[in-house]
DNA sequence: AATGAATGAGGATTCATTCAT
DNA sequence: CATGAATGAATCCTCATTCAT
């Protein structure tokens, strides 16, 4: 009785099309392959997306929300520090769970069809993470300084430490991950 | 004897490639488009490249050598802490002198038609720089670590703030640039 | 026993699709907006028209012949002018009650989808009206001449009257109305 | 050294056009289609006209001025009677040089992809011979009334002949037009 | 009988690439 | 060598029709 189908279709079409994206780019995918691998036809996928272009918004947007989800997830209460290393478990958890959506979100150029809707859900991210430095900043523990220029900074090199990891082909162990963490850490230290 | 009209050709087409590429992304831009940038027919690209997959090598192995130049030329002797202010320095004044080249190699996805040359260019950069990193940690400059991590970290950092200032329409001034250089060396600093 | 609810529902999907065929042309309108003007799901109109092509012809059947009703209608016994004075009233009455009909039939090409039935009672109309006029020339009182040239000419002349206007936004007065009678039927008089 | 070949390919693209239009309707025939009648590939279709809606005007638009030319051709000065037969006869030249033509014009519904400019195109031509009946009027040999609903009856009246030899599969000898054009004139005279 | 989601062939259009000039 | 019109495969998308519910 309950209509659960179209949401599994749905679902399977964002699935199918993230994966895509992420590995050959909005551009470089075509909506028949969207379309075969997540196992409807091409029609199909019109009945739930206006166009391509609208597709791969709400794609943006659900990576984007599952982002702030994990990162809302994983922070603690307590002292900066902590709430720091919530935030740097939230991250990595996400970016292990869904490592297309990290890649999509954080390494493609979305510019091309991103709407103002989208972009806003952007900004929110960004925005809440820059309460927990202004939070920091209050208790002097974090440097002074634009907060979403520090978390521009550590965001960066979060990404660029998966980025890195994922060119070279190599896993990154807890030591890692960890003496990472620490050396973030003292770039936002106060 | 003169045999530079067709470097210049050359030049004009990748410079328009790049520009076009960095806006609209490698499957967002047509041939045509291009040819017409570069102010020559669309068959005469043909004549310097093989394809479009070759011509986006050339693109992405130009701005990386670029880069590379960029950081070489800024580069100091001296104090270790020198040293990276000049590498600093060199990757700001490159992302400010070529941001199109720079938006392009660290905010798209390359992997649909980059080909193994390109990808050694790529690498030969990283490894550059991780020498900085390791002559820091044989005198206790830079703290211990993997230099190619602590390297994608503080490329990573780098990135995410010009990135960051590009979403938001915003210029960096020199104090925030200071500011940002002192925070990614705290990153690093053993 | 009571069945004339299908009767109702038939109706409405002639209806629909005859408001949407006669202002956007067969090949222009889609089944599923068909459906939804007729307030059926678009499966149902396959319960009662076995493809569009079918649809179409039996729009195309129930115009002509509810124009021959019309006609009839009006048709009056008496002098040859006063019959003629019935049939253009009767045309004019149906052009102005069924407007739409009036426009697919007489401004649309329509031989992509007629078949012969309805190709069929297409000529009954004319032959019923050419009747009136072999009446008039027996007598003298229309000029003679093949009946069904002569009638082309005077239908041709209504349909150019009523295009005309609804071309020019015009509404055609009274006066109008009956001047034009006048002059179709010194084109017939003999 | 003249580049003729454009302008061939052009015209072979309208003449392929008005064929199946006049046949198949706007909405029915694809490009492809249209493509392959003219002798070219679908892709070049687009050079020339930038939609299948552009084409279709350029269609109109071409029709219209051809039948516009072909009564200028034909139109005669002298008696107001003469006159009319000038026009009657292009008219007449006009349908039976161009039978794809007259037939898209007068028997189609263009609304759906008609813009502004050929709906001028098409005015231009009613007023030009309105002028005829305006002339007439003055000097008492035509009826008087609204010369364009005098020009809808008349042309209508063309129309509905000629539609009607071709429902019928019929030829229209000398003696029937001239028979019909004495007819119509009857209806014009004053 | 009615529904309307699903289908997939077919439509309009784009674009990387070729080749006659 | 350069050109740019021409190509036609491939793209995004539509829509007549079907069928499980």
């Amino acid at each position: 009785m309950v209509r659960e189908i179209p949401a599994d279709r749905r679902q399977a079409i964002l699935d199918a099309a993230l994966d895509l994206f992420s590995e050959h780019t909005y551009g470089g995918t075509a909506m028949p392959l969207i379309a075969e691998r997540a196992g409807v036809a091409a029609g199909t996928i019109y009945r739930y997306f206006p166009s391509k272009e609208d597709l791969a918004n709400a794609v943006y947007r659900d990576c984007k929300l599952a982002m702030q989800a994990a990162l809302s997830e994983h922070a603690r209460s307590g002292a900066i520090r902590d709430q720091f290393r919530g935030l740097w478990r939230g991250l990595w958890a996400f970016s292990q769970a869904n490592p297309a959506a990290f890649r999509f979100l954080e390494t493609h150029h979305h510019t091309p069809y991103l709407d103002r809707a989208s972009r806003a859900v952007g900004d929110v991210v960004s925005h809440t993470v820059a309460d927990f430095v202004r939070r920091g900043q209050r208790g002097r523990a974090i440097r002074p300084g634009d907060p979403l220029v520090l978390i521009a900074l550590a965001f960066g090199a979060f990404v660029g430490l998966v980025k890195d990891a994922a060119d070279r082909h190599v896993v990154i162990d807890d030591k890692t991950l960890r003496a990472s963490e620490d050396a973030v850490w003292a770039m936002l230290e106060g």
